[in-house]
DNA sequence: ATCCTATCCTGTAGGC
DNA sequence: TGCCTACAGGATAGGA
């Protein structure tokens, strides 16, 4: 559920909110998250001071004072929530209950219990397993074209699997993967290896367009996501084909098509990204060092 | 290296 | 109305 754009709202509304609290009290459910239940929490947070909050990919990172930083993956149906009273009653499905000096509180909800939630040593973070195998996050340093083509030079793996893959970029789900896609104009399909230079280009310039867009909606909310009001995100209305399937394609009115890929949907048009892309223009197309995608955006960085 | 399956869980939507 | 099945935004492990 949550990919990198709500991931990304919720630390810009934790930001504003929760930063600069001390944490009175913490309680948890008791229930596993993602094979651990997280009861470190209750004898660390207290007395802690919400300092930082960053985000690498899907994972949020909540540094504290003295040392220690907050690790949470919302899995696919967590969700922070923020109460400046908390209710009396406690909601099914809440596992961490972190209360704030001032009366204010953060419970972290999640029915499914893929999430994790758990206390790391700040100066160990690059050594947490988790985080240690991420590939960049595509906010902090924009991929562009090459930079997709030198990480895809020999792959046999298709191109929407290999933009799922969290180790080769992180942040990106099955729901953006599909959309950047449609967009770039790449049949999902296409072997890694196999995608042009010019398309790398588009695929770059869509990833960098597509987020920062659903970031600016407050993501996508399909059914669970929520932003730490409670609030869904809008960029629902936005998305070209993902859940579509039968229905016409809003750039040329084909039949959205869905696809099962490494076990998940893949949605896409097959008059937009055809399985054989159209042959490039003589004289371009080659290294792709000049063009830059269907919109004529330029990432900034390699 | 890649691909396929299974697993961790609960909620929901759709078919009958 | 209820029962049943399939599927869901993620990640990981094991085996072919």
């Amino acid at each position: 559920m949550p990919e990198l754009p709500e991931v990304e709202t919720v630390r810009r509304a934790l930001e504003g909110t929760v930063r600069g609290r001390t944490v009175a009290a913490c309680w948890i459910s008791g229930h596993a998250l993602r094979g651990e239940a997280p009861r470190a929490l209750v004898r660390g947070l207290p007395g802690r001071t919400i300092g930082t909050l960053r985000r690498h990919g899907k994972y949020l990172l909540v540094d504290l004072d003295a040392g220690w930083t907050l690790l949470s993956h919302l899995g696919m149906s967590g969700r922070w929530l923020f109460h400046e009273s908390p209710p009396m009653r406690v909601t099914p499905h809440v596992h961490v209950r972190v209360t704030f000096r001032d009366g204010s509180a953060l419970w972290y909800e999640d029915p499914r219990r893929f999430g994790i939630a758990r206390l790391v040593r700040t100066a160990k973070l690059g050594r947490d397993p988790s985080l240690a195998i991420l590939g960049p996050d595509p906010i902090m340093s924009p991929p562009t074209g090459p930079w997709f083509a030198a990480l895809a030079r020999g792959l046999r793996v298709n191109v929407k699997d290999f933009l799922l893959d969290q180790k080769k970029v992180a942040g990106i789900g099955n729901i953006y993967a599909s959309e950047i896609l449609h967009r770039a104009r790449v049949n999902p399909r296409r072997r890694t290896g196999a995608v042009r230079a010019a398309e790398w280009d588009a695929i770059a310039a869509e990833t960098n367009a597509v987020l920062g867009e659903a970031i600016a909606r407050m993501g996508t909310t399909f059914s669970m996501y929520r932003t730490l009001w409670n609030e869904p995100g809008q960029y629902g209305d936005q998305l070209l084909v993902y859940d579509r399937a039968d229905e016409p394609c809003r750039r040329c009115g084909a039949g959205i098509r869905r696809i099962v890929q490494g076990q998940r949907s893949t949605f896409f048009c097959p008059a937009c990204q055809p399985a054989r892309p159209a042959k490039p223009a003589a004289g371009v197309g080659r290294t792709g060092a000049g063009r830059t995608g269907a919109r004529g955006r330029t990432p900034k960085r390699a």
